[in-house]
DNA sequence: CGGGAAATTGAACATTGTTCAACTCCTGTT
DNA sequence: AACAGGAGTTGAACAATGTTCAATTTCCCG
């Protein structure tokens, strides 16, 4: 047999350690991934896991690919669900807090995570995230349709930023903390300048 | 002698630690901050790093204390450079940029370092972030009067995160690379739409 | 059933944070 | 000057952890 078959034993015992890992990240965040732990999570010998991933950067890579895939699926619900941009570009962000919030160790490890010095994040990786920015360019094409589509692309990463930094700093405990409802108010209020000038 | 006097030997070897610990993140980013390495070119011996600090996160929590004082520094002399409140923020926001574009690795640590599971941020470190937003809070006031003092400390801890989030993931390398020059032109348009409704 | 390839194992190694008993050095006293 | 006591410093030792790889097991096919 050649290798990663999609049927596999091989395959399962890669899903296993990956599952394993996501659970450990859930749990108790990044920072408490231990290899050993997850090899013992996932019933399997230390050395399977560098067997299934490279090494551990890699397996975290994995989990959050699972993870944006998740999240691009609760902001599309979110977008859907709304018939006019505006109201879409206030469902994404709602999403985003949403998911933030209700999944707070993974979404962290999305942004959290480093790679070694000098290593670059792999193209996948990296194309894995070009869908939420998509999600929201769809929605401010309309309002400003006089945008280019690159300039349309980069408006719309800068107003996906936008609403990360505000979600991610009031999440975290270096400011004092925001209250959840609060955080609502305050991306309601900054929705409405952003689009009252797009839209101007 | 009962210990920390300000011109003791002991004060001065925690200060010769701190600085190489700063060297190490300044030139080789957080992750690779080694004990070894930082007594090594401290010219002291392993264990006295743990004379000086209680553990490897207190020093680091040094090292981000000093960063935080230059970039309030920074920030200070570019809002005082401008005479109204519209130039004040826009100040802040490009100074922000300025100072995350030539110190990458220190600023990053300011953001990307995380305690141990269960262990709380101490108050101190988090009260040395207040002035940040002490300084978002003065121009936004003047701006936007009618706002109550908890909402003025609300609304420009929103705005901060904002410009922060443009500016961190811009310099991250989980989306394609934004050219420095764009990253201010957006940060211009950005403000333009959040000024007009402050103002409005 | 036997052979060979592939997968799995876990002991061993390298690196790193942290501790602590021994040692050094300074200071005040006689 | 000699000494005692204590504070400061040291670095060997320990524990935790990522990673490797030779030996073992498992599995498939002729």
């Amino acid at each position: 047999m050649a290798n990663t078959g999609a049927g596999s034993k091989r395959a399962a015992l890669k899903q296993r350690i990956l599952e394993a890992a996501e659970a450990r990240i859930r749990d108790h965040g990044l920072k408490m991934l231990r290899a050993r732990d997850v090899t013992n999570d996932a019933g399997c010998a230390l050395g399977s896991l560098y067997n299934a991933f490279e090494d551990l950067d890699l397996l975290v890579l994995g989990v959050n690919s699972r993870t944006l895939g998740r999240l691009e699926s609760a902001l599309r619900t979110a977008s859907e669900g709304a018939d006019n941009p505006e109201a879409q570009l206030r469902a994404l962000a709602h999403a985003y807090r949403g998911f933030a919030n209700e999944n707070p160790h993974l979404w962290a490890a999305l942004f959290d995570h480093r790679m070694p010095e000098g290593v670059p994040v792999p193209d996948w990786h990296i194309d894995e995230h070009r869908p939420l920015i998509e999600m929201v360019m769809a929605p401010l094409g309309q309002l400003a349709p006089d945008l280019g589509s690159d300039m349309l692309a980069i408006r719309a990463r800068t107003l996906f930023s936008a609403v990360h930094g505000i979600v991610k700093l009031a999440l975290e405990d270096r400011f004092v903390a925001l209250p959840p409802d609060l955080l609502a108010a305050e991306l309601d209020a900054f929705l409405a300048a952003q689009l009252r000038s797009a839209a101007g």
